[in-house]
DNA sequence: TTGTGTTTTATTGCCTCC
DNA sequence: GGAGGCAATAAAACACAA
């Protein structure tokens, strides 16, 4: 895998110098036009970095292997296979900085960071498209976590929301049956008062008619109290039916449960009966 | 020391823009 | 058509457990 891009600064950029002192190089020329003589000079722009860099053994210059021991290190140059050099810690921290002002890569900055840091100016194109992918997956990351967050946000208040809604369910169903109870006792006592007080007063029979005017009232109450819980109840499971994301056995299972509050029977004994969709059933909107 | 997983550097091929 | 960007990928370098 030698592409002729592997002509930098370093063993394989000096075996292309040579190639390219032999009159071979004009094969391997590319966009970049790179090992060309003038970059190969320009390693004087190296001294300058080479004072900040803190001398990793790992990632030296070919330059400065060549410096100190030139016909060793040359020898040993000219029989080594191409191989990758990693930026030394301040190469990429000069990088870094310069990615966190600008992650696009201007060809006079390209030239520039190249002149400053000793590398090719297509090194520092290949660090910058490596960095911006490598930002990139962290911004997905980053996204996903964000998301992620405001799913269990929501799923936290769904499930709060449920526990509220059947709580105030028992309280309906308490208050109903007090009523039932409180109408029962009222209708035994009208109708025993209306056979004693089939001969009493006008006055008497008017406190009668208010009475069931009352007992009508509280009737109507109650039914009124029931249609709106069923209103609200019918609200939130369109809602819910609304989600394109269900399944058909989800939209199945609501719909069962929709029957149940169709016909309401309004008793404490049968509040479990309020199926709603658990956690793994109605609330799919994702799946992590 | 070695096997293995991860990170970094570099290449390739395709696409878009001027 | 050339330059540059991006995704996918290769391969070297590195880290680390066994």
């Amino acid at each position: 895998m030698a592409g002729p891009e592997l002509f930098y600064g370093d063993a394989a950029g000096f075996n292309g110098i040579l190639l390219q002192n032999q009159g071979l190089m004009s094969s391997f020329a590319t966009k970049e036009a790179v090992g060309s003589p003038a970059s190969f000079l320009a390693s004087g722009s190296m001294v300058s970095f080479r004072g900040v860099n803190g001398g990793n053994k790992s990632a030296r210059s070919f330059f400065q292997s060549v410096e100190e021991n030139e016909t060793d290190e040359l020898e040993e140059y000219l029989h080594q296979p191409e191989q990758k050099r990693r930026l030394t810690a301040d190469q990429l921290q000069f990088l870094e900085k310069s990615f966190e002002v600008e992650n696009k890569l201007e060809p006079e900055r390209k030239d520039q960071l190249a002149k400053e840091l000793g590398l090719q100016p297509r090194q520092i194109a290949i660090w910058f498209q490596n960095r911006r992918a490598r930002w990139r997956t962290k911004q997905l990351e980053n996204d996903y976590e964000a998301l992620r967050n405001k799913y269990d946000n929501l799923k936290a208040d769904y499930i709060n929301l449920l526990k509220e809604k059947d709580d105030l369910r028992a309280q309906v169903i308490q208050f109903t049956d007090k009523l039932l109870l409180k109408e029962k006792e009222k209708g035994e006592l009208a109708t025993s008062d209306i056979k004693e007080l089939s001969d009493a007063s006008p006055k008497e029979n008017m406190i009668d008619q208010k009475v069931s005017a009352i007992t009508l009232k509280q009737h109507e109450d109650l039914n009124s109290v029931k249609s709106d819980a069923f209103d609200s109840e019918s609200l939130v499971q369109s809602s819910i039916l609304d989600q394109s994301d269900l399944s058909q056995d989800e939209e199945e299972n609501l719909s069962k449960n929709l029957v149940v509050h169709d016909h309401y029977p309004m008793t404490s004994s049968n509040l479990s009966c309020f199926g709603y969709p658990g956690e793994d059933q109605g609330f799919g909107f994702w799946s992590f």
